[in-house]
This record gives structure tokens, C-alpha cells and sequence, in this order.
DNA sequence: GGCAGTTTGTCTAAGTTTTGTCTAAATATA
DNA sequence: TATATTTAGACAAAACTTAGACAAACTGCC
């Protein structure tokens, strides 16, 4: 039996550091501890008993108060004490920023799951009611707790697809959707800027667009993130790109790849089909720049004769890969 | 709760190194912080809030007014520090000093003009070389030393104008443009952002969208920044809404005025016409919400007979007075 | 330079919540 | 019997809340 001491009170007093009254009042009030009983009632504390109150009486001297963190789990309050600690006085902002980055890092792969599920549910379930603050909470904090890349895929890619079914169903009004979208697209350009700030000097390595009549940007945007997480420096041109330009942005930068978003499009959306489109491209890029295509257009490459290679990348998991793959 | 810290008043007081009274002047007056609260109304800190208060400390005490950046995001904020740094540490306080007085008193009210000209240049000269760091930083500054509403009025709409002038005599590509208006979407939606922050629990005041078809958000964009410049909490809908989306949006929100951005269009852009979709949203749009127009799109409003009185506003500087009116 | 208006830190006042401490009476232990 | 521990409840100090006042400093403007 390691673990089922029986101190008493006035023992368990002198150990954590506390008056006995107070230690009951804490338990009374707030469940701090619960130890074990004798038949007649008397408390028997264990030494994880002991411990923990250290460990409470340690963050209380530090400013968080008893009846706020009593009922946290041994683990969480570990954790709160953890994060406590940088309290060195003067950093430079640097500094500070990379140690909040760090911080990030070391949050445990389970808490993460559970954290995107919960910036999910949060996010979806503030749509429908126009809660535009929650949604922007949602977002704000999900980019503040998560890298880039996982921002993107984990958040913004599951949330773009619920948001795309529960439009085609009627669940959702186009109104919300716009919402919705100009929210995301804007957190998605920021957490672009805050890359690319750390790209600068860098050659331009990936040119990003939708071909013309193609306005569904995100897939290139959520692209376009991507590769800034992997040190390739994006450089994104937006939807509904006319091929001669595109190709001239990509000759003006050197891009050496130029990526080309599509989608499943009815006919006649736009004024070239992706096979005229994707032959044009083709003739007037540069020879040494690779061309991919992302995302799920419906494009016959088997009758085209293209100069370039073309690799077709399906998802952004993919894209993800292939850019590791190069940088 | 990985980063739900709960740290009292005193306890963020003293680690972020300003008074209580003050920590809470600054969350009412200007939002630098918003702790969650427990039931009883205490204040709940997460260490995330101490970081932030620590820059905000810091830069305040580098000159910079609270009430300016309060509202600016984390990582504006740090850029911000970063930019204030650069020549530190080799020089003595005084000096320091005399330096921040000087730069103070060197920004009359003359030399503001001279700025946005300034900065104007900078924008329109980079354009064109793909010198998307010199646009980024630009923009970044004029956000930083002018008010929004400035900002939108004196910098992006006339740059807004030169790019379509320049784009429509071929004097600038496609592509150019598109790099440009996405930089300038992301800063005005930040502004945005900004100000929308500061009117939470307001209740929504003016709708904005353009026509189904119309895809020209910059109008409606800058009208939502001069809206919440003004105290008028704006729920900007995006372009390309359908009018019975808007009216639905306007009706759940219990927006006070609906403003449509209308834009003069080739004939045949727009699956309805302007008097076609007017008619639809005046016929579901409730009764008490005043019908504007933005922008010069071409309407004979003559021929129409609508229930609600339209107001037509050409211009943004006219958009802005109107809104000095209800406001 | 002088003047009106805004910004900002500080403070007061009155009321609520949290928390450590204590009392009283009953019971347990040694 | 003397000492410890139990419960329930009382109490007050400390801390927190909001609303508003106020003056110093800064702003833009004439």
C-alpha cells in the first residue's frame, strides 16, 4: 500500500503548509482533497494527499485562486504550474514569442484531437444563429493554439467541407456561408502574412491560382499555407487567373512550380474548359517550372499533349506530402 | 482547458506590471484584454492575457498610446515591438527620450497629408516588380498610423481607383492586381476585425452585400470599415448574395439599414438586373430597415415602385457623411 | 501661442464574493 | 482526563465588481 498513508490532520498541516482549518475549509468548500476516512469519521491523508496540496498551496502564493483551481485533475494542475513558471522579468518580444511557440508545441497529441474537435463544434454550432463573435473566438484561439498547417487542415479544411454539404442540403443559408467564408479567409490570409513575414529574401518557390472562371480560392489559399509552412515560399494569385498571366507571374518570380487549383465545375462556368486552359498554360511556361494541379477538377489529360510534366495532387494531405517532398 | 488560466486581477496586475484600476480601465475603455468571467462576475486571466499585456505595457511605455493598439492582434502587436526595437541598447535613456518627443511632435496634422502621399507612392511603386514585401509593409504601416476610417477613405480607395485605371489601359497585368487586391482585402478585413471587436454586443446596425453577379466587394468593404468607424456595428455579407439571402440575413440580424454596393455592369453579368433584384429584396425586406445604395452601379429607380424609400449614395465620402447622420 | 476636445491614469463609493479564521458543541483517542 | 478531531455556522478582512468623477497630458485647430 505506497500510496494510502494515513496522516492526520494537524500532519498534513505542517507538511502542505497550511492550518489546519484551512485545509478543512478547502475541502468543505471546494473538494480539494478527499481522503479516506476512519469509522468514527477521523481523515486519513495519503502522501499523493500531500503533494497535491503542495502543489495547490504553491499556486495559490502565485496568484490563481483555491475555489478556481481546487477540482482540477493532479494532471492539469502539474501543467498550470508548469506554465507558470516563465516569469523571468524583462524578455525581449522575440523571445517571448518563441517561447509562446514552444509552449504550443508541447501540448500532447491527445489534447490536440481533442482541441480541434471541440474549435469544430464550437465553430459550426455558432454559424447558424449569426454569433459572429463566437465564430471569431473560435478562430482566433484555434490559430493562437495551432501551427499553420494544422490550422489549415485540421479547422479550416473540415469546417469548409461541412459548410459546402450543409449549403448544397439547405441547411445552411448563403448568407451564413459568406459569413462563414469571409471569416476564414481572412484568418487564413493572416496566418499566410505571418508565415510569408518569415519567408522574406527567399526566392519565390510555388505560384498558386484558380484558372479563369474558377472562384473557389480556398483549396489554392489552404495550398498557398501549406507551402509557407514547409519554407516554400507561396506566392498566391488568387481565383479566376487568366493563363497568360498566370504564366507571366510565374515567369516575372521564377516560381519553379505553378500550381493550379480546380474543381468540379459544371460546363460552361467558365469561358475555357481546364484541357484549353491547362494547353495554354502549358505553351507559355517557363520549361523549368513544374505544373501541378490540385484539387478534384474533372480534367482529361490523357488526349492533351502537354510540354510540361503535370502531376495531379487530389487533396491537400497530398499536397501536404509532395511538398515535403521538395523543400 | 489547456490555456484557460485563473489568475486574478492582482496577481495579472503584478505580472504584467500596471495597476488593477488600470488593467480594468483598459479592458472597458478599449478591449486590450477580454478574461473570461466566472458566474459571479470575477475576472479569469489565462497566461496568454499576461503575455499580452505585457507587450501592450511595453510598448505603451515606448511612446505608443494605449487606445491605438489596444485592439491590434497578437501578432500585430508583436511586429509592432519588433519594429519599435531596432536601435535600443547602445543608447542611454535620455536620449531615448528626447528621441521619442521628437518623433512625436514631428507628426502635425501638415505632414499627415504628406504621409498618405508618401505611402500612396510606396504602394503604387511596388506594385508592378512583384515586391509583395514592400507592399505588405506599406500597408502595415499606413494601418498603424492612421485611424481605419483613414485609412480606408485616403489610402485604399484611391489606390483601389489607380490599379483599375492602370489595369484598364493595360498598364498593369492581371496578376499584379490580383496580388494587390488580396494584400488589400486581408488589411481591410483586419481593420475590420478591429473595430468589429469593439462593437460586440452592439446590436447589428447596417447589411452589406452586393447583387447576385456582382462580384466588386472593395465598395461594400470600405463601407463596413466607415460603418463601424462610425460606431455602426456592420454585417458585411460579401459580394454575390441573392436577395432573398439578403433579406433573410437582414431580417435574423435585425439590421437597421441593408446598404447594396451596385457597380455600373456589362448587361448580362447579372442573372437578375439591379431593378429586377431591388424589386425582390424591397418586397422581402421588413418594413423598418432602410434600403441604401452604394456605389454607381446604373439603376432607374423611376420606373420602380418600391414600399421602402431608397436612398442612393454615390460615394464613399458621401457614405460617410450619411453615416455621420444616423450614428 | 492659445484654446477646446480627447485620451488616459488614478481614485472614490457602494455593493458583492471569496477566503482564512474562529467558535461551539459533540465525539474520538491515548 | 487531557488532547485532537469532527461538524456547522459565523464573521470579517481582503479582493473584486461597476459606475462615475477628475485632473493631467496630449490632440488638433485657429
Amino acid at each position: 500500500m505506497p500510496d494510502s498513508g494515513s496522516l492526520s490532520v494537524k500532519t498534513v498541516s505542517r507538511l502542505a503548509g497550511l492550518s489546519a482549518h484551512t485545509l478543512r475549509a478547502w475541502e468543505r468548500r471546494y473538494g480539494a482533497v478527499t481522503p479516506r476516512r476512519t469509522e468514527t469519521g477521523h481523515r486519513l491523508y495519503s502522501q499523493s494527499d500531500v503533494e497535491r496540496l503542495k502543489l495547490l498551496v504553491k499556486l495559490v502564493e502565485q496568484g490563481n485562486s483555491i475555489g478556481r483551481i481546487a477540482r482540477l485533475q493532479d494532471e492539469e494542475l502539474a501543467q498550470l504550474c508548469r506554465s507558470m513558471a516563465p516569469e523571468r522579468g524583462s524578455q525581449s518580444p522575440l523571445l517571448q514569442e518563441l517561447e509562446r511557440q514552444e509552449q504550443k508545441t508541447d501540448a500532447t497529441a491527445g489534447e490536440t484531437h481533442e482541441r480541434i474537435g471541440r474549435i469544430l463544434e464550437e465553430l459550426l454550432d455558432a454559424i447558424p444563429g449569426f454569433e459572429l463573435d463566437r465564430v471569431a473566438d473560435a478562430l482566433t484561439r484555434a490559430r493562437q493554439t495551432l501551427s499553420p498547417r494544422d490550422f489549415a487542415l485540421e479547422i479550416i479544411a473540415p469546417v469548409l467541407g461541412e459548410v459546402g454539404l450543409r449549403v448544397s442540403h439547405g441547411r445552411m443559408g448563403i448568407s451564413q456561408e459568406h459569413l462563414l467564408s469571409s471569416r476564414i479567409r481572412s484568418a487564413l490570409e493572416a496566418a499566410l502574412e505571418q508565415l510569408d513575414r518569415g519567408l522574406r529574401s527567399q526566392p519565390w518557390a510555388v505560384a498558386l491560382a484558380t484558372a479563369q472562371g474558377d472562384l473557389h480560392e480556398f483549396g489554392s489559399l489552404i495550398g498557398a499555407v501549406l507551402c509557407a509552412s514547409h519554407g516554400l515560399r507561396p506566392l498566391f494569385l488568387g481565383p479566376n487567373l487568366p493563363a497568360p498571366d498566370f504564366a507571366e507571374a510565374v515567369r516575372s518570380t521564377r516560381a519553379r512550380v505553378a500550381l493550379l487549383g480546380t474543381t468540379p465545375l459544371p460546363p460552361g462556368a467558365m469561358p475555357l474548359s481546364y484541357e484549353e486552359y491547362l494547353t495554354r498554360l502549358d505553351s507559355q511556361l517557363p520549361r523549368d517550372c513544374a505544373l501541378w494541379l490540385g484539387g478534384r477538377g474533372d480534367i482529361k489529360l490523357g488526349a492533351l499533349k502537354l510540354q510540361h510534366e503535370v502531376r495531379a495532387i487530389a487533396t491537400l494531405e497530398l499536397l501536404d506530402h509532395a511538398l515535403k517532398g521538395i523543400s
